[in-house]
DNA sequence: TTGGAAAGTAAGCGACTGCTTACATCTCTT
DNA sequence: AAGAGATGTAAGCAGTCGCTTACTTTCCAA
């Protein structure tokens, strides 16, 4: 494909790189309104003249973090595990798991409406998929539901610091989690005996 | 009782409410960083400076709306219904139930450690509530999932904006989202038949 | 080697923030 | 009626914010 160039000293790609990562550090951290861009631009080594010339705005950097990882973890295996992978992203101790975009979302109420639009999409996207998971004419609301549990879980672990799903086991938590979202979705079927 | 005084033209007591209320509505409607406190003193038809001599500080005056109108949700009926009364805030048209503590507590990520302890000690009391409805090892670990599904029902349908959560019809929602909890809460209860 | 574009930097502008201060006005008690 | 405390007001301070500008340094092709 394309040989390596000689690294740069100067390499625009890379502290483009940066940026977007120090950024999704941080908004999964604080939030969109506590996170400064003379914070970001700290974090990334760079400087924050350089944000606005490769990002634009603050929000369109926010939205280009959300953007560029947020389809991962929806295509990163088969939907039957789909809720399973969230809930380990929510329930993982920062900063393994903690800064992705999912979890920035949680922390940013932004309201322009092009962040608004992306995130409806992504929001869709998932439910899309989960929508598979069950049939009939209320699978994409029990889809959406079942987001909304998994969304709720990582709000009230992380953002609100719940100590009971601090402290619980994943598996457990995963186990529980379960035993609900299959008696959501399965119409008729039992519900899984211990 | 108390002898009605006469309305005074200068009302401490009255301002002091507008400006709970004010804040109350703005901090649901935008979350705490976005909402300004001459806003709040705008909406209440005060000065700002009041604001600062009968609440201290503007976290100081999120803690006193969230605890002035936190708990009475949780006290306002029998626990079995609990989870429709929440329901039905975060479903609710704003600004009909849109302006509860709940729905600012969505939008807003505080940092302030007074701020997290109000926020932690509520969610612990409706978790003692609601495991009220189930026994067992996993009673907590259980009623804090619930609490976590009302959550994100309510943080997915007013911050993110779910369409789909948006256009349900609020009967339909609460049907599915009982039979989930009935799921997760009765170990050996079968599932309501239809 | 050199010229021009790309990459990086320093400094600051204007607006807005939470909060304070110094002051005017009202209300009630004596 | 008068003094004092409660209530309301106008103005501004100091700091931070997102973003821009004018500039220097590096890189690479010709």
């Amino acid at each position: 494909m394309s040989q390596n160039p000689p690294p740069r000293r100067r390499d625009s790609q890379a502290t483009r790189a940066a940026l977007l990562k120090a950024a999704g550090e941080l908004f999964a951290e604080r939030g969109y309104d506590r996170t400064t861009v003379r914070d970001i631009a700290a974090r990334a080594g760079a400087n924050q003249a350089l944000l606005f010339r490769y990002f634009g705005t603050k929000e369109d950097l926010f939205n280009a973090v959300v953007a560029h990882r947020g389809m991962d973890l929806l295509h990163s295996g088969p939907v039957e595990q789909l809720p399973r992978r969230i809930l380990e992203i929510f329930l993982a101790e920062p900063p393994e798991g903690g800064d992705h975009p999912i979890q920035a979302m949680l922390r940013s109420a932004v309201l322009g409406a092009e962040s608004m639009a992306l995130r409806k999409e992504m929001g869709r996207a998932y439910v899309r998929s989960l929508s598979e998971l069950t049939e009939g004419p209320e699978a994409e609301l029990r889809a959406e539901l079942v987001l909304a549990w998994l969304v709720g879980i990582g709000f009230c672990r992380s953002v609100l610091g719940s100590d009971v799903l601090r402290a619980a086991d994943a598996d457990r938590v995963e186990a529980e989690v379960q035993r609900g979202i299959s008696a959501l979705l399965d119409l008729d079927a039992p519900v899984t005996p211990s």
